[in-house]
DNA sequence: TTCATTCTAGAATATGCATTCTAGAATGAA
DNA sequence: TTCATTCTAGAATGCATATTCTAGAATGAA
């Protein structure tokens, strides 16, 4: 090759993940992301075409991670680990956790839309979550998916857990042991699946 | 009075509420306020010390709605009405629900924090809220209250109703029937305190 | 060696936007 | 009427910051 590079893609994208987790998406400014990671500002421009992109690929990145945790789960019919499988992934990379679940994705792109690859790679991960929920609950329920049943799931199994989660992240303070408790409880006592038991007690018209 | 006003605190407050609701905070610019309102920039300054003063003043109308809606059916030791009231809340002014649900206060007031008065009311707003919530467990509890027990509360009765919702609110569209029915359902299956009784929380005794 | 390439380094540019300023108009009181 | 006050109206200012540009250095191939 050429001249070696002092600064990775990888370098920009911790620092921009390190900087929302912090402040917040407008603290992480291209000159923010340059002084953390101790480049000059142009430098950023030979790794990424704009700020947008630095934000895709962070999002690309940690979202990955996050499938790679619950999917295999929810592929293998397990609800009840998925959303449990949560605290561990939270926990292992904090700034990562407060990046991807503290902020809208709208905030992050608003200014412009992320280049056209990373937006369909951000397209193809999100439809791999998708497509690991709805094989979840077809296992579970008789095969067929109603769009109740999917958003039942989605929210025992992750948009639950993460508010249970949210206050400690937004805090910044260690995970208490009950939150692991609560989610376990969450899932004992609604079921993933209305149909498949006697739990339907809820009715309203 | 000396000269009447054509622009009123109402109408930029209503006006930044609708534009992040449609944009997120980024798009209420000063300019795209006056320009909703019809106003030429300058006149917001007569209302307004500065950007972070309309939001916190739009916050703190937008809270105090909310707060109006639940404490009192808090206050009555009944959590799970207080967890269906989000419902209608959001439904009567969906702006006002996408202002306050779908954006951290955060990322309202990253480039300033607001005028003193302002942030006062935040937080005497937030810390009725709160003892609207301790009074709510206080009753079905022993009396004595454990944080677990508070989070658990704010989990069942807020944070996991508004998760429920938000699917609905990002996509801007009418809340199906299946969401009362998860709510309640969650209430029926998962205690709001382990201690005391059995499920059975509210006053159908 | 020479050269194209791919960087570092950081200055320059351009734009968007919050805020302030200038000018003048409406209003009620004295 | 005159005047202080509180607006409208919109231009001017200044700053923050994304992006581009200039200059030069490192690297491997020819």
């Amino acid at each position: 090759m050429v001249r070696t590079a002092r600064f990775s893609t990888e370098h920009f994208i911790d620092a921009a993940i390190a900087l929302v987790a912090a402040g917040g998406p407008g603290a992480a400014t291209m000159q923010a992301v340059a002084r953390h990671v101790g480049a000059p500002t142009g430098s950023i421009y030979h790794r990424f075409e704009s700020r947008s992109a630095i934000f895709a690929a962070a999002w690309n990145q940690s979202y990955d991670t996050l499938v790679g945790a619950l999917a295999p789960l929810l592929l293998a019919g397990r609800p009840r680990e998925a959303a449990l499988a949560l605290l561990p992934w939270a926990s292992e990379d904090r700034d990562r956790a407060r990046f991807l679940l503290l902020h809208e994705p709208v905030s992050l792109f608003e200014d412009a839309p992320p280049p056209e690859p990373l937006r369909q790679e951000m397209e193809r991960l999100e439809s791999g979550m998708d497509q690991a929920f709805r094989a979840c609950i077809a296992r579970t329920g008789d095969g067929a998916i109603r769009e109740e049943d999917l958003a039942r799931a989605k929210f025992l199994i992750f948009d639950a857990p993460i508010a249970i989660l949210r206050p400690h992240l937004l805090a910044g303070s260690a995970f208490p042991p009950f939150v692991g408790q609560m989610i376990a409880e969450l899932h004992a006592g609604v079921p993933i699946a209305r149909t498949g038991r006697g739990a339907d007690d809820t009715q309203a018209a």
